[in-house]
This record gives C-alpha cells, structure tokens and sequence, in this order.
DNA sequence: CGTTATTTTAAACGCTTGTTTAAACTGCTT
DNA sequence: AAGCAGTTTAAACAAGCGTTTAAAATAACG
C-alpha cells in the first residue's frame, strides 16, 4: 500500500470520528505509520489533504447517485419515497469500496458541512453539482406543486437531517442498542430516516 | 457592565459564529475588552465558560418550554403541528432577553451537537430533562400510535433538522435573500421549518 | 486611614499545531 | 558504477493554544 493511500485511510477515519479540525497532522500519520513531512508532501496541505479525501468518496458515488436518480425520474409518477430510496444502493456501495465506507463518508458530510463554515457547500454545488441537479428535478417530478423557495428550504432541511443524523450515528445507534436491545447497523438508520425525510418534504404548502 | 458579562457576551457570539473549538480565548477576551487571565480567574477554564455560556440561555427558556409543552398536552387532541408550534415563542422571546438571542441560541445548540461529540446529548439530558420529557409526552399524545423505538430515531432526525438549520441560518438566509430577493429572518426560518418536522414525525409508521 | 479582599494586569509557562528545511535513502536509467 | 528523480526522514520553525503566576490596582470594610 502506497504512503499516500495510507494517508488517506487514516485520516479518513479520524476524520469521521473527530472532525477535520479535531484531528492533528500527527495524529494522522502516527496512525498511517509514515512520516510527519509525508502529508505535506504528498498533498500540500491539511486542507488539501481533506479535499482528496472527500473526493475519493464522491467521485466513488456521484455517478451512481446521478444515474439512480435519473432512473427516478424516468419512472412514470415517482413517489418521493422513490426519489429517495434511491440513494440507498448507491451509499450501501461503499461498503464494499471500502470497510466502513458508507458510515465513513455520511459522517464525512456532516463534519464537512459543520466544522469548516460553508466549505462542503461549496464544494459539493461546484465540484459536484450534477448530483443535485438530478435530485432538484427528481423532487420536482415527484411533486410538482412545491414551490422553488420551499424546495430550497426543504432540500437543506433534508440535508441537516440526514447529515447530522449520520455525524453522530454512532452515537445513535449506541443509544438505541442499549434502550430497545436491538442490532443495528448504518443501513438501518438510512431505511428509518427515508420515510421522515420523505414525509417532511412532502409536507403540504403552506397557505401563503 | 461587569467583566464576567463582557466576557459571556463575547463568548456566546463567538461561539455561535464559530464553534467552540474554533474560538480562542484571546478572540474572546480582545472582544470583549478585557484580560486574557480573566476567563479563567472567573470561569476556571473554557469549558466551564461554554457551560456558562450555554447555561444562561437554558435557564431562561426552558420554563416556558415546559410550560408551553403543558399546555399543548392539556388541550384536546394536539397536533403535530400544535406541538411543534408551542417552541415558536419561547425561542423568539430569547431576542427580548437579548439582541440576536434566538438566532445565537439556536446556533449554539448546533455547536454543541456537533463540536464536542455528545457533550451537548449529556448537557441537556442530565441538566434539563423536564423539557425533553414534556416534549416526548406532547408528541405521545399527538400520535399515540407512533413507537417508542420510532419516536426516538424521529425525534433525533428532528433534532438534527433543527439544529443544522439553525447552525447555517445566517449562511442560507443570505442564499435565499439572493436566489428569490426576499428579506428573512431567523423567525420565518423557525416557521418555515415546523411543517417540515411535523410531517417527519407524523410519517405513517413502516410496516414492520 | 489602614488593612484586608477582590479584581485586573503583563508576562511567562509548557504544549500542540501546520509547515518547512536539508540531509539521507530508494530505485531506476544511462 | 554513476547520476538522478522520487521519496522518506529527523529536526526545527514560528505561531497559536489554554493555563498559571505573581505583582499591581481597585474595592470593601472595620
């Protein structure tokens, strides 16, 4: 395994666990085994080091994510269950990309969009805007009355909820083994949080 | 105005806009004017300061939290919607008690959420557990069919619905104030959001 | 007024951070 | 074998962090 994939394995995961900011360059290659000087080497800096880290991840999940959605949109009267059931296949991927990758990169998401003010936003709408393209219009085909400024409003609630759910699923999912003795794992928090998100969005207008 | 209070008003602003681990005690002490010392000769460290911070807000809204999530219990047959509605003026009643009170408080609950993993979960469980308990029973009464299991994942995604929301308001009020040339405020983002998380926690229960 | 308490202050502490440097080492090509 | 690009290494850098210290300034009280 090479010094800069080790790299990004390891910072992956203390990424995911502690944020960008929480974790140190030494942290990072003390757990990768390799030298301090490597990161900069390697990647420049801290910041570019946690853009190919994400980058690993979308470029792993975007075409996919377009392609099941505009699968949805093909379909003829999608419910937004369908919308978005149909991240499901494309995030329980990353599991076979990688141990622990579906947990990994949603937990990603939500540090990205916390901890450093705005980065994830803007480098989700820049770098990879197709994937929200699909998904604005397989919303708007599953339900068409919804105005642009709640579909904006909705669309970011969405995302907290899913993001946030997943930056502290662990935690969550901890919680909920303990009080209802149950197993459970990352898919099963995606297949419970689908019909809340589907549900929200799906709220009627507002008599304005 | 006293040094504890400089010092407590720079922190909760600071706080908000950057997280808690992304602000300095030097950033807050030149704010507000005072000696870098003085945190510590009155709070003992930064963490106790956090508390502080966090404690001065909890303190005023919580009893008309509870109280509110009473009344909603004591009327016939609560809505979603009521349930949710009962948080609208408690919070707003926060920018009497202080400019930019409900926006910052807000804020700060996200902060806590993510910033310090879990820290906030055993913050508001263990130091305020009468509003988490009034709003459990709101929302039992409301829908009484809904799961103790589902209840809890419900209530979480709501959580993180609201908090992320609020956490980026300024960011996405200004988005919005662009894309559709409307002057906002974090009270039309609290109204905004309360059909949304009705709907989600008013999803019909899966079939199991 | 004089004497305690309380508060403020400047300076330093020890530690961690991201980054840079220059030397050492590696594997490959001529 | 010599030279060279690519990589790794130990060491140091400057800057920032939370916290502590001890002296100076202020307030409170008999």
């Amino acid at each position: 395994m090479s010094t800069k994939n080790k790299i990004l394995d390891a910072a992956e995961n203390l990424f995911a666990d502690k944020g960008f900011n929480g974790t140190s360059l030494r942290e990072i290659t003390s757990q990768a085994e390799v030298n301090l000087a490597a990161v900069n080497y390697h990647f420049g800096s801290k910041k570019e080091l946690i853009k190919a880290v994400m980058s690993r991840y979308m470029n792993e999940v975007s075409p996919r994510l377009e392609m099941a959605l505009t699968q949805v949109c093909e379909t003829d009267s999608p419910s937004l269950i369908d919308v978005f059931s149909a991240f499901i296949d494309p995030l329980l991927s990353l599991n076979e990309f990688k141990d622990n990758g579906t947990s990994n990169f949603l937990q990603l998401l939500g540090r990205g969009y916390t901890d450093s003010q705005g980065f994830l936003r803007w480098f989700l709408t820049t770098q990879y805007p197709g994937v929200i393209d699909n998904f604005v219009l397989a919303v708007q085909k599953a339900y068409p009355e919804l105005s642009a400024e709640e579909m904006f409003w909705r669309l970011h609630f969405t995302m907290g909820t899913v993001v946030f759910t997943m930056s502290s699923s662990d935690a969550l999912i901890d919680i909920a083994k303990s009080d209802f003795e149950r197993e459970l794992q990352i898919s099963d928090v995606i297949r419970q949080v689908i019909p809340y998100v589907a549900a929200g969005v799906g709220a009627p207008m507002p008599k304005s």
